[in-house]
DNA sequence: CGATGATTTCAGTGTCGACCGAAAGGGATC
DNA sequence: GATCCCTTTCGGTCGACACTGAAATCATCG
């Protein structure tokens, strides 16, 4: 007896949200986000993902503000319906990413004061040098890799 | 009155660790590293680095079992000493960084399988194909910027 | 082998944050 | 303004994890 595919897909919705929970996103977040991405009509009520997701209503709401908050997930409401529709806001991921990446390369900063307080002693800089150079190197080219970035498709 | 130089250094060691906890790496972890990038001599005792950071010995040795692993510490032992010292492995920060940055293009496969998953609805794959999009320009992209990392300077 | 000095293990403590569900708050319609 | 939903707020619970300090373990030397 073969799995169905809602039972694949809210599998993979696991996933999605298991992953971004390492990345210190809470679990209950991570699945509003992989669900509205796959989810059909593409917007949601707070209402709706609590049933759907099987998450309290508080959580639900902590999270969306979270996200909301963050951009990767627009809120709308509309005249004459009491529920707000919340959807997936895709362009925000470039936002996102670039966020990941900035903060690896801001250890430069950090790196970079350190070999300052240490100018007056080249031998004990030594392996902060190593480290600096190669934070350097990162800060400048994770940016410039960047403005390469593709549009997306259409 | 003018600040100590120790004074300032130990300070940089707390932003250094502040840094790295945001990260997920324990605050005595990080004090350990930023502490091993600059002390003079290079090598330590894990009884020099309680006293010196002013950390239990269990969380000490925790701590460096946790950086050895990950291979930012480099443990030696010697005959006729009881103490093992341990210093910084500079050269492992390449790893380090790496692993970050396979672990933000890793999405992708989480993307594709969606995608895969979607393969009979163009419409309802929209969303997820501009974010699949995004992370396999990353996940070539990435790698290759890596590859052109310049030498550490000598 | 016993003593010494170091490290690792381990049980216990405290903190932090995710989650829940009930109560309070806000719109919309009548 | 009253009612009906829906959302947000908030107190409380639970589990995870960093940290501690004491006890167990290990290595070296006399």
């Amino acid at each position: 007896m073969s799995v169905g595919r809602e039972t694949r897909l809210s599998a993979w919705i696991e996933r999605f949200a298991a992953h971004f929970a390492e990345e210190g996103i809470p679990l209950i977040g991570g699945r509003i986000l992989g669900y509205l991405l796959i989810c059909q009509p593409v917007e949601r009520t707070a209402a709706e993902l609590s049933q759907e997701l099987e998450a309290s209503s508080g959580s639900i709401s902590t999270n969306l503000k979270y996200l909301v908050n963050v951009g990767l997930v627009t809120k709308r409401t509309r005249r004459g319906r009491q529920a707000a529709e919340y959807r997936i806001n895709e362009k925000a991921w470039t936002d996102f990413i670039q966020r990941k990446l900035t903060a690896i390369a801001s250890v430069q900063t950090l790196t970079d004061d350190g070999m300052r307080l240490l100018s007056g002693d080249p031998e004990r800089a030594m392996r902060l040098k190593t480290v600096d150079h190669l934070y350097g190197w990162l800060s400048a080219e994770l940016p410039a890799l960047w403005e390469r970035r593709p549009a997306s498709p259409k």
